[in-house]
DNA sequence: GTCTATATGCTGATAGAC
DNA sequence: GTCTATCAGCATATAGAC
């Protein structure tokens, strides 16, 4: 409850509101009423509400990036790889529902950050271990005779797709069949669980 | 080429500068421009830029709603039905390719044309007959030992996920990895391939 | 039916007082 | 660091001439 700065303050409200609406339909006006401070101050601390948003946006994407490597590191198989992903996926967007269309719907609209992403993501390092780490795990699999021969590229698209789609859907979810918080989160697991199983049979031989 | 009026040619503009740029991005101003004629004709047409939006949104939903249940209709096995629909699916897409992100990000973001849907197709005797259609075919195959035991609501959401993934995030896989229209192309081709195998496997016993 | 002109409001950003 | 005051720009919508 303890009021830090102004600056930190107006960081926490702009996430809010560019997540829940969006970058054009939030106003600086909306963001310090939020905070309950002048609307000058945005231009102030962050000199354009571009660069506001870029600074949330970089975090976030951060935040969400650096999770998903962890979690696979761990992994010693394949099917213990998927499992493990998407079970830790799915925990991470269930405190954060809404993260998934924000990322998404950014990239889409603006390539200026899908440019930003290619050389920051795509392009680095870590990345590429990732990928050779699937990699492997895959051709660990397909030479044992358990599953067919697919590209990891494929594998890693199925579990985003799905579980991004969960998660961008909800809204529909809800209001289609007018479901409280408990009637969705029991959606959100039970889509969770089959998720799991399609990927896993999907891909055996 | 023929012009017809304007009146028409205001809808198609102002129809693909919304499915290009969104709602809030595109004003009434953009698309007279690319029609050649005067701002204030919007309104006199359509009266609000809200209600041209409306017009179009509408339109664009009940075409693809109607293009998914002819589609299935045709069906006689499950089996069947999965991959005609896929492929019908993809092919319509593959001619519109930003119209489900169009679609979704307006369902996303404003909670009134989700209501509209609700009313207007999801409590529908045609949807009520569709579903009921397709569940058929999954008790069938259920029955026959096909395949697992699964929610016909599940499978349309795979499909369903899978396939609008793939066209909303083209632009991401087009900057990522730097292709072009035919590598683009076929990247939608073999995605289609390999969504319907994931599937088709995935349910199997 | 199509135009010009304009009203009204909101946006992001800046200058300058305190 | 925070405020007030204000600017310039663009948005949608309307009134009225032709």
């Amino acid at each position: 409850m303890a009021k830090k700065n102004l600056e930190s303050e107006i960081m926490l409200a702009a996430e809010k509101l560019f997540i829940e609406k969006g970058f054009e339909a939030t106003s600086t006006t909306d963001i310090t009423k939020m905070v309950g401070c002048n609307q000058a101050l945005v231009n102030y601390y962050f000199r354009t509400k571009e660069k506001l948003f870029q600074k949330i946006f970089s975090q976030k994407l951060e935040h969400i990036w650096s999770f998903m490597t962890l979690e696979s590191n761990k992994s010693i198989s394949l099917f213990d790889f998927i499992s493990r992903f998407i079970n830790a996926y799915f925990e991470e967007l269930t405190t954060n529902k809404k993260l998934p269309f924000f990322i998404i719907n950014e990239l889409v609209i603006n390539q200026e950050r899908r440019k930003f992403i290619r050389e920051e993501i795509i392009l680095s390092d870590k990345f590429q271990n990732y990928y050779t780490t699937l990699n492997n795990l895959v051709q660990a699999e397909v030479k044992k005779g358990t599953i067919r021969d697919i590209e990891p590229s494929d594998l890693l698209l199925h579990i985003i797709s799905l579980t991004v789609f969960t998660f961008i859907s909800l809204p529909l979810y809800e209001d289609f069949f007018l479901k409280d918080d408990v009637g969705v989160q029991n959606y959100v697991n039970d889509r969770k669980e089959e998720i799991i199983i399609l990927i896993i049979n999907g891909i055996r031989k």
